[in-house]
DNA sequence: ATTCTGACGTGGG
DNA sequence: CCCCACGCCAGAA
């Protein structure tokens, strides 16, 4: 692999840690793996393992806590659900109290 | 090789 | 908070 596989191995395993009925954002990831200027290869990353269901990608929103990858879901509604089958708080494919909901593997790892 | 796009983020206004 | 511009890396046309 050109691409070091130590960053998506890694986006994978932090997805993974995201606690239930918690979510995090590409820019915390980012920054975790040391690639805070690739917010974008995290979701890349995550794009890469949709196949994997034992990743919950759902759980990873921008910064916003915004649903931006709801769209890759089946469905429309798919990613709101299952983050609402969490206790998540979801309007109009927004996070409401995010501040109370953010997971950030810096922070917490 | 060049250009554009994209599950993003940050900084300035 | 919003809007605008730039940076970032990887892949597709």
């Amino acid at each position: 692999m050109k691409t070091e596989p130590n960053f998506f191995e890694k986006s994978y395993e932090v997805a993974k840690l995201i606690p239930h009925g918690r979510v995090t954002s590409y820019g915390a990831i980012a920054k975790y793996l040391g690639a805070a200027r690739s917010a974008r290869m995290v979701g890349w990353a995550m794009n890469a393992s949709h196949g994997d269901l034992s990743i919950p990608a759902h759980r990873v929103v921008n910064r916003k806590g915004l649903l931006t990858g709801k769209h890759h879901f089946e469905g429309t509604n798919l990613m709101q659900q299952l983050l609402e089958s969490e206790g998540i708080v979801v309007v109009e494919n927004q996070i409401q109290d995010l501040s109370t909901v953010f997971w950030d593997p810096n922070l917490e790892l």
